[in-house]
RNA sequence: GGCGCCAUGGCCAAGCGGUAAGGCAAAGGUCUGCAACACCUCUAUCCCCGGUCCGAUUCCGGGUGGCGCCU
């Protein structure tokens, strides 16, 4: 009898975290995170984490955790993910996953395990400037040649990840592709089901991610953007450097931009992370979609519960 | 009122006689190892009218609009 687990997923901005805690108070569910960013200490605004009063209604796994200096991937993630899930089930509380990033999931809910491969900063920085210096292609026929099905799958101008590709070669002596096949053997551990929230009107969502980054502003997103650039965070090579909502208003800090402009910016490219997130999620995992144009969370919770008492649980 | 400059896709912008670079945005997509990452695909007949020319976005004249300067 597998472990049953819900996942609430969809575009940044939808309402996952709002629909996801209301499902745990009526279900009577625990929360994990599956969002790259949300793990991070010191990037509570920026990330949109939830905050003190829905922390204090539902038990919360996962989130506020990482040191925003140190790396983290997908591969330390998984370990972590199975390891709460165990530690929940005792407690006979329904597994609500909540979160944007697909490929956490994705990989989770594959069932296997990454081999252990390190991470090899002077061979990437070594990799890089060998694609400067003779070419995209140049470096991704280094791949052709030790592991051509990767090769196959990664276009040549995706220079990061031919580079990891490689990488994964050097570190672990196994190609991708051979570590990719072993994987796809096994099978998910859980009996998922996955709850994906969208919207007819992409305006509509596109108007709340605006709203929502205006809000952040008004929250002090500038002072925890400053506290993190004064601290070096975006110094380093690290995951977090990536998230947007910080990334975006250096540029208004370094004096570059002028506010507005910076803050246009990180509008754009959080529309446009929104982009990615449907493509993929319309193309991985079998979501079960609610539309939320105009409906409040316990509409949506209405609908979502149903569903899920369907379909689901018994 | 006079003089000068400018007018290219949603925005920025190159071209300056042979039928329109590039960037951004938008849209669509890929992604099993940094994923809020990275990458791919893709969008115009050049303000209007007339003239010169085999041929004009490119030259000439006029108009309209904008910017600057002068009285």
């Amino acid at each position: 009898m597998k472990t049953k687990v819900l996942a609430v997923v969809g575009p940044t901005a939808s309402g996952k975290s709002a629909l996801a805690i209301e499902l745990a108070k009526r279900l009577g569910g625990e929360i994990i995170c599956c969002d790259s960013m949300q793990i991070y200490k010191q990037m509570n605004i920026g990330t949109a984490k939830p905050d003190e009063s829905e922390l204090a209604q539902v038990k919360h796994h996962l989130f506020d955790f990482a040191d925003p200096f140190v790396s983290f991937s997908c591969a330390d993630y998984i370990p972590l993910a199975q390891a709460t899930v165990e530690d929940i089930s005792p407690h006979g509380k329904l597994h609500i996953f909540c979160g944007g990033t697909g490929l956490y999931l994705d990989r989770l809910f594959s069932g296997a395990d990454f081999a252990s491969t390190e991470i090899d900063e002077s061979f990437r920085r070594e990799m890089e400037a060998f694609a400067l210096e003779y070419g995209n292609d140049a470096l991704h026929q280094r791949l052709r040649e030790i592991d051509p099905k990767s090769a196959e799958e990664i276009h040549p101008n995706n220079v990061k990840r031919v580079i990891r590709a490689l990488e994964i070669y050097k570190t672990s002596g196994r190609t991708k592709s051979e570590l990719d096949a072993e994987s796809r053997e096994s099978e998910n551990p859980y009996d998922v089901i996955q709850i994906g929230i969208c919207f007819e009107d992409r305006e509509a969502l596109y108007k709340r991610i605006n709203y929502r980054v205006d809000k952040m502003l008004e929250m002090g997103l500038l002072t925890e953007t400053k506290a993190l650039l004064d601290a070096g965070v975006f110094d380093a090579n690290s995951t977090a450097a990536q998230a947007i909502g910080y990334k975006e208003l250096l540029s208004y800090f370094k004096g570059e931009k002028p506010l507005e402009d910076a803050v246009e910016d990180l509008k754009i490219a959080t529309r446009r992370y929104a982009k990615r997130q449907m493509t993929w999620f319309k193309s991985h995992g079998d979501v079960i979609w609610i539309f939320a144009d105009g409906k409040s969370v316990s509409e949506l919770a209405d609908e979502a519960e149903g569903i899920i008492k369907e379909r689901f649980i018994d």
